[in-house]
DNA sequence: GGCCGTTAGTTGCAATTGCAACTACATAGG
DNA sequence: CCTATGTAGTTGCAATTGCAACTAACGGCC
C-alpha cells in the first residue's frame, strides 16, 4: 500500500484487514462461550473430514500440519494439547515407523459439533452477510485458484 | 465448514486458508531478504501516511493499535523494539498528559522503501496475478464494507 | 545385509503475543 | 476545589509460536 495503490493492491489491504478484524471476533467469540480457540476448531474439523483419505480418518501429522497451514512442530504442540484434553488420540502409523496418525475421538466430534455454531454465527454476519451468492462464489473460485497456484510452486 | 457448506461458508474458509498461505510466504520472503517482519512493514506504512492527521504525521498510540489491528500491549513492544532500531521515535503528545505519539524517523521511512518491492513482488504474483482489475475493485469494495460494519459495530 | 542421504516427528530455546493488573492523567459532578 | 469514574499507555506473566537441532526410521544402492 504506497501512495499510488492500484486496485490490487487496495484489495490486498483490505483483504489483510479484514481477516484480522474478522478473526480476533471470531476467538472472542469462543472465548465468551467458553470454547477452545479456533486452532483447535480447524484440527478436529480437519480430523473429522478425513475419512476419505487411506487411512479412514485417521491423518499423518504432516499432512495435518499441510491442511492447517501451520508448522509441523506446533502441530506437535497443538496435538499434545488436544490429546490431553481428550479430543484426539495419537497412534503410530501402520505404513511408516516413523510417522504418527493422529484420529478424532468420541469427545472431540462432540466438541465440534458444538463449537460450530459458534463459528457460523460469526461467519454468518460479519462475513456472509456482505456476501451475494453469486459474488461468495466467484470469491470462493478466486482463493481456491490462488491456494492451488500456491500448492503447485511448493508441492 | 461444516458437511453441507453453502458458498459463503466455502468462501470463508478459502479465505483463511489463503491468507495464511500468503502471509507465510510474505514473511519468508522479507527474512530471506534479511527484512523485519511484515507488522513493522504496517506500522511504518501507517506512520508514513498518518500525515493527514491533526497531529502532522504523529499518532497517538491507541490509533496506531487500531489501524494495525494489534492489541495495545502489542503496539507498546512493537514501538519498543522499532524504536530500539532507530525507526521510529516517541514523544509525550502534547494535548494529553497520558498520551505518547509516535513518528517515523528518516531511518524508518529508508526502511518502509527498501521493504515494499519485496512486499509488492509477492502481492503481485501471489495475489494479484489471479485477480482481473474489475474482479480487484470488487474484491476492495466488498471487504470495506466488512471492515466499515465491523467498525461501527465497534467504535 | 549394510551404508547414505532423506524424511517424520519431537523438543529446546528464544521471540512474540494477549490478558489482566497497574500507574498516571483527564474529565464530570458535586 | 475535590472526589469519582474512565481512559492511555505500560508491564508482569503465562501461553503460543517458529526455527533449528535432534532422533528414529525409510529407501535406494553397492
Amino acid at each position: 500500500m504506497p501512495a499510488k495503490s492500484d486496485s490490487r493492491q487496495r484489495a490486498w489491504a483490505r483483504f489483510v484487514t479484514a481477516q484480522a478484524l474478522l478473526l480476533e471476533r471470531i476467538e472472542a467469540a469462543f472465548a465468551e462461550a467458553k470454547l477452545p480457540p479456533l486452532a483447535w476448531y480447524d484440527v478436529l474439523w480437519i480430523l473429522e473430514n478425513a475419512r476419505e483419505g487411506e487411512l479412514r480418518g485417521r491423518l499423518r501429522m504432516a499432512d495435518l500440519a499441510r491442511k492447517a497451514v501451520v508448522s509441523r512442530s506446533n502441530v506437535t504442540r497443538l496435538t499434545d494439547r488436544m490429546e490431553k484434553a481428550g479430543l484426539v488420540a495419537r497412534f503410530d502409523c501402520p505404513m511408516d515407523g516413523r510417522g504418527t496418525v493422529a484420529t478424532l475421538t468420541p469427545k472431540g466430534r462432540a466438541l465440534r459439533a458444538k463449537m460450530w455454531p459458534v463459528y457460523k454465527k460469526q461467519i454468518d454476519t460479519l462475513f456472509g452477510a456482505h456476501l451475494g451468492a453469486r459474488e461468495a462464489e466467484a470469491i470462493a473460485a478466486t482463493f481456491e485458484k490462488m491456494i492451488d497456484s500456491f500448492k503447485r510452486k511448493t508441492p
